[in-house]
DNA sequence: TTGTACGCGTTATCAC
DNA sequence: GTGATAACGCGTACAA
């Protein structure tokens, strides 16, 4: 087995609660003693056992990260934040990737027991059917970029995002601005409860507030019922659209990949973005920026997301009894060259 | 605190062993007992700590996959097969990012002293300076996709990957069978000691195979120290070769998203892909075919690459003296619209 | 300043 | 089939 505090000690002729004073940093000890404990424990290579440390430690000072789907690139660049800024509060992050078939409700609870969290991030997921779950959790928790549907529900949680319906609302309004009426969506599936619902309420409300009039036919569910975000899927629900014969100017997709995807499908029509079609994408991913043409997008402000995140959750750390708190944070319509403006004879707006 | 198998016992009425049992599904205790046992664990949500289990047994049935650099798309994509591939074998896996500036020798050996895994996996990283540290770890361990450069020192690990300058002069012979002589490169900076030196050694060799002479000009170093394989490296060295006034017909990009941001400095200058400019990428990834145009690439069997490791780590766990063996992969071209054939005069391939 | 001894929650080894 | 009890490796109160 291992070299543990006890050879160490044994090593140096000193009892196991030295070796411990010297090597957690404490300050009751001889410098000499500490500076031979230390020696020894390069050399013989002695990492003190985290399990048996948790076991003991009622202050692990360490908080999870639980990320459904690490391979969204969407998640995968908040990460660095959430490292430092975890470690600009002087506490450790274990980051968990939680599969897609996968519970992170019952992640958390394993993770906070095993590990004596102080607290927990959760970064996907968290759709309406884990919510319930939460509740066991005996630690502060704040989810982050993750809207909840229903608002008696939101208001129970930590979260930190953008206002997907607003949001949604927004990328379809830029649309109309830009004198667009017959505007698709690339939708979630119709089973989708999170951030896909609201988005597409979002759409619903911008063309209900220009008095435009909903085609269910230009509402198109995901083709694939997993991975609704991907490419992949982007692409077969783009066709989907092409194959319904239905007449549009404009195609809002749900997330930057879909709008890849979506891209593709269109351009293997023969359409061109932006003079055919009009595509704007969500999540402001460093993709739309290196496409050809680069696609608009509506930005989530993902840095300040993740910072904020951080620190409310170090807020309810120190206070846990206080109220739940909910940011929210605006996106913004970052320009490319997939939006085309159309000039209608009735709406000439200006610029 | 939370509840203890003490708990449970007490509330059952039986002794810890028993529940140990019973939530161990050993077969030595009677049915009825049992049930009654897991009726109070579900009830009073008893999860067991797994500190505490660590501490105690002896083989935990574990293996972890260290990660360097999980925003990496080509590594995110491979996750889930090595995600199932693990649960076949009737282990678990711990995934563990480690970013850009952590060593991952130091947090493979606290993750095999903490955890008490039974194997480990590389996932990226290991480069040559990292490797003198390798040799403290004390379980078999596979060092997965990353080729080393050194060949005395390959030996001595177990390694899955593909010959990445037999797939880099792969890449490039395709160039030059496509008519193509003046080859740029954009490679990694000239410190890189991993797959990046070995691509490059790749195109060295094909084009001296064919005769065609190294113009060091077209040999364009990261424009960036960090991120080489970025979307943003791609562009900033792609730049800094169109820049350089040099001529070329074709480009290799050390990796897709190299090569996607490559795409956009050529686009942006004017210049058409492939009519002006021919590009191949490496890797395989999932944006190459959705690009405008479909980027060649040479594609790595990621999951062929993922499934070897495992069966070769579970290998190494049942047999732990044997020699460490090393896997190579092909690669192959995976043809897209980035690469134009050009007909020289001297030179009129078939087809 | 240092060492002894206990307990963290669990599993495994015994007896019964 | 079941229940005490001894580890597992560590941190820490308390005694020295």
């Amino acid at each position: 087995m291992s070299v543990t505090i006890r050879d160490i000690a044994r090593i140096c002729g000193v009892g196991v609660s030295t070796v411990s004073r010297a090597v957690n940093g404490h300050t009751d000890i001889n410098k000499e003693t500490r500076e031979r404990i230390l020696e020894a424990v390069k050399r013989y290579n002695y990492v003190p056992n985290n399990s048996a440390r948790n076991l003991k430690k009622l202050d692990t000072r360490t908080i999870a990260l639980l990320i459904k789907g690490i391979e969204n690139p969407f998640f995968a660049r908040m990460l660095k934040t959430f490292e430092e800024e975890t470690k600009n509060n002087g506490y450790s992050l274990v980051v968990q990737h939680v599969d897609e078939f996968t519970d992170e409700a019952d992640v958390a609870e394993k993770l906070v027991q095993e590990r004596r969290l102080n607290g927990l991030i959760f970064l996907g997921g968290c759709t309406s059917h884990v919510q319930n779950k939460l509740d066991h959790i005996e630690v502060p928790f704040v989810i982050s970029t993750i809207g909840i549907a229903n608002p008696e529900e939101a208001k129970r949680y930590a979260q930190v995002s953008v206002d997907d319906i607003r949001e949604g609302k927004r990328a379809v309004d830029y649309l109309i601005d830009n004198g667009h009426g017959r505007i698709a969506i690339l939708a979630a599936s119709s089973l989708d409860d999170s951030v896909g619902k609201l988005r597409l309420l979002g759409y619903g409300r911008a063309l209900k507030e220009h008095g435009i009039p909903i085609i269910p036919e230009l509402i198109v569910s995901a083709a694939l019922p997993e991975n609704p975000y991907s490419y992949e899927n982007g692409y077969k629900t783009a066709r989907k659209l092409l194959n319904s014969g239905e007449t549009f100017t404009a195609v809002f997709a749900l997330s930057d990949t879909m709008a890849v995807g979506a891209a593709k499908a269109f351009l293997e029509a023969g359409k061109r973005i932006p003079e055919d079609i009009s595509l704007i994408g969500f999540d402001g991913q460093e993709i739309t920026r290196y496409y050809n043409p680069v696609i608009t997008t509506l930005e989530q402000p993902t840095q300040e997301i993740a910072r904020a995140t951080i620190s409310m959750l170090m807020e309810m750390i120190l206070s846990p009894e206080q109220e739940k708190k909910q940011i929210v944070f605006e996106g913004r319509i970052l320009e490319g060259g997939s939006v085309r403006k159309l000039e209608y004879p009735e709406k000439r707006s200006d610029g």
